[in-house]
DNA sequence: AGCCACAAGTGTAAAAGATACACTTAAAAA
DNA sequence: TTTTTAAGTGTATCTTTTACACTTGTGGCT
């Protein structure tokens, strides 16, 4: 097939998945002790390398059903790492891929089959080659997208809490949210359905679960209609019957 | 050096440059005729492969540089294009850069020299394979970006005047902006000095040239200021002596 | 049965920011 | 001297964002 572009370099194209999860929550990823040479042992990231007749965003997903029994997840292309040092084992470069997962819809067992570990974003130990790298501009990525699309649902179950929701959003962006605002805001966009159903797990009152509405996403989307979350300077808040006189 | 990972695919992995220039009040690509087989004599973007000892971003201002004899030029890593078979000549991955270019600090003889052409983003010619893509991706991306960073200077001389720059907000943005409202919210950043020196080419009155202190910018970025420019609904400027009774 | 503890749920007023808008000024050309 | 052209300037209205505290429902405890 080459028949052009004779004599120039070929490359090991590598890709690695930052999988994000969110589950008691905090943000988590997925990482694992790596099985093979070089750096056999350490914690890394979910790797392969591209085949001869796939795209990356075909490898990036099957590497991930692969290492984790999971398909149909969310991926993105993040940006590709390419330091002719990079990776001692040998020239390589790697794209990096991020991933969003609902882990509550998947057996939390699966990771541990696969020799997968579920680690809490902020308790990341250190990571190989640059690894640690990836999930820091990983990590500002889902920030920004998050910001701008409803992403934000691919880390929840298909039904779930505002309270949920404003936590996930928090473990985001890093920083608390006013209830009420949150609340009106997300409401005002129309894109969530309110069931019937109230979840009873984190409180004894309980809290009405709700679904987003994809299809009504996708035609707002086709008129030109902006999801756009202002989640900038969120504050402690106060004043919560902390007083009693 | 190949100890590890053997029996692994290699491959072509090609960098495409998607070159902006503001000139004339308009935004503009650098483009050129291909040189080789296959589709010789077309209309593509700027591009080369990656050699054996140098990253992604090493070969990408390598190549702009001996395309068109530049250096020292704000350059991002956009995408990567991977479809098996998207360049009919081999299977090559192409990682797509964008590039914002000073034309006037450079000489405008340079591109032709070596056979390229600034054509505005409104008239591009088809272009070979994906590029087209490349560049409808490019343009997405600029236009995000700006927004977040003041990334617009690198599109401008130094000494620029303001209606210079909303001219390229608004070829950027795609829609009109108001003059107030633009001079109002780029001066109350801070960032710009104002010189004593006018540009007298546009108008008989002549304008102010400015300058950007990067200094500063960089300064406020350490200290968490974050660079916003609202330019989402600009709208039609009417009322100006159009009518006369 | 009643009380307590706990998180869910709810509205409004003040502040900040974005938008719309029209005339004056400087200087070259006629 | 007049005309023409683009540069430059301020304010009032509207919209959006922010700050903020009490009531409700329910399970568990006594």
């Amino acid at each position: 097939m080459t028949r052009y572009y004779n004599g120039y370099e070929q490359h090991l194209v590598a890709l690695d998945c930052i999988v994000f999860g969110f589950d008691e929550g905090e943000l988590k990823l997925l990482v694992l002790k790596r099985k093979f040479e070089p750096a056999k042992g350490e914690w890394s990231l979910m790797g392969g390398f591209l085949g001869k007749s796939e795209s990356l965003d075909e490898a990036a997903c099957r590497i991930l059903s692969q290492l984790t029994g999971l398909s149909n997840i969310y991926m993105k292309q993040l940006l590709v790492f390419s330091d002719v040092a990079r990776d001692p084992g040998a020239r390589t470069i790697s794209v990096a891929y991020y991933a969003l997962i609902k882990i509550d819809e998947n057996d939390r067992l699966l990771a541990e089959t696969y020799g997968a570990e579920w680690v809490p974003i902020k308790q990341l130990p250190p990571l190989i080659f640059d690894h640690s790298q990836m999930v820091e501009k990983a990590l500002e990525a889902l920030r920004r997208r998050t910001s701008r699309e409803p992403i934000g649902f691919e880390l929840l179950p298909v039904k779930f809490t505002l309270p949920q929701l404003q936590s996930l959003y928090e473990s985001i962006c890093g920083e608390l949210l006013d209830k009420r605002n949150f609340r009106k805001q997300i409401l005002e966009t129309g894109l969530l359905v309110k069931l019937d159903e109230k979840e009873k797990e984190s409180s004894k009152k309980g809290a009405f679960l709700y679904k987003f509405d994809h299809n009504k996403y996708n035609s707002y989307v086709e008129k030109g209609f902006l999801f756009q979350l202002k989640v900038k300077s969120g504050h402690i808040i106060k004043g919560n019957n902390s007083l009693q006189v």
